[in-house]
DNA sequence: TGCCAGGCCGGGT
DNA sequence: ACCCGGCATGGC
């Protein structure tokens, strides 16, 4: 489907590199990931500024601490009490399977490497995807609110897709480049910040427009 | 000022 | 198998 690439290439020159993901390590990028859980992403650096001056993004410092108290550095970040214990539920996982060592997960597959993630009480698909792709650099292409009503908005996907069906449509149709799943995810949430907003069907200056002619 | 943000879970039909 | 309420702060 050469359509996926051309929309690619146009978002791509339109807003150019984004530099995804923010963060400067595996656990930040994790960290990240959940926080960022429905929420506004200016809210989750707040939160992880907190984490970071508390020195507490670490596996160790994290485990030691209690939930609650952990709920109190993520409060920007909303949710913060469920959120703190999905921070711990994936920090109690990896103590307990893989003795806190976050680089045992590097020589897992893709598929293992998801599933296991999925098993995180906290972690859905999205969250997981995110996880693989963006902290292990692992092939996976993530889907969010974003991808589904650009997508299905400018008819390029039936209204009634779950996420497998997106994810697959993408993965089955674009070269297996983990830059390429990187910088696509990342700019269609650019292009949802700007466009294609819930309340505002009618985006005119999209630079998707003229695309939407899908068979 | 209300609406929304890079979801997910658990309980009820 | 869906559907829905709950979770919560800060930006525009």
């Amino acid at each position: 489907m050469r359509i996926l690439k051309e929309i690619y290439n146009k978002l791509l020159k339109h807003f150019g590199q984004q530099h995804w993901w923010p963060g400067e390590s595996q656990l930040e990028i994790i960290i990240g990931a959940i926080l960022t859980q429905n929420t506004n992403w200016l809210n989750v650096e707040k939160a992880i500024k907190n984490l970071k001056q508390a020195n507490l993004l670490s596996i160790n410092a994290l485990d030691k601490m209690e939930v609650d108290k952990i709920a109190q550095f993520i409060k920007p970040a909303g949710y913060y009490n469920i959120k703190a214990k999905r921070l711990k539920n994936f920090i109690n996982w990896l103590s307990k399977e893989y003795n806190a060592d976050i680089t045992q997960l590097e020589s897992k597959s893709t598929d293992d490497l998801r599933e296991e993630l999925l098993g995180i009480n906290g972690i859905g698909m999205e969250t997981a995807d995110s996880i693989v792709l963006y902290a292990f650099n692992k092939l996976s292409f993530v889907v969010d609110a974003y991808t589904y009503r650009i997508f299905s908005r400018h008819n390029l996907i039936p209204e009634e897709t779950d996420y497998y069906e997106i994810k697959s449509f993408f993965e089955d149709n674009l070269t297996d480049d983990c830059n390429l799943f990187n910088e696509y995810h990342a700019l269609i949430v650019r292009l949802g910040k700007e466009c294609c907003k819930k309340t505002k069907p009618l985006c005119e200056k999209c630079p998707l427009n003229g695309i939407n002619n899908y068979p």
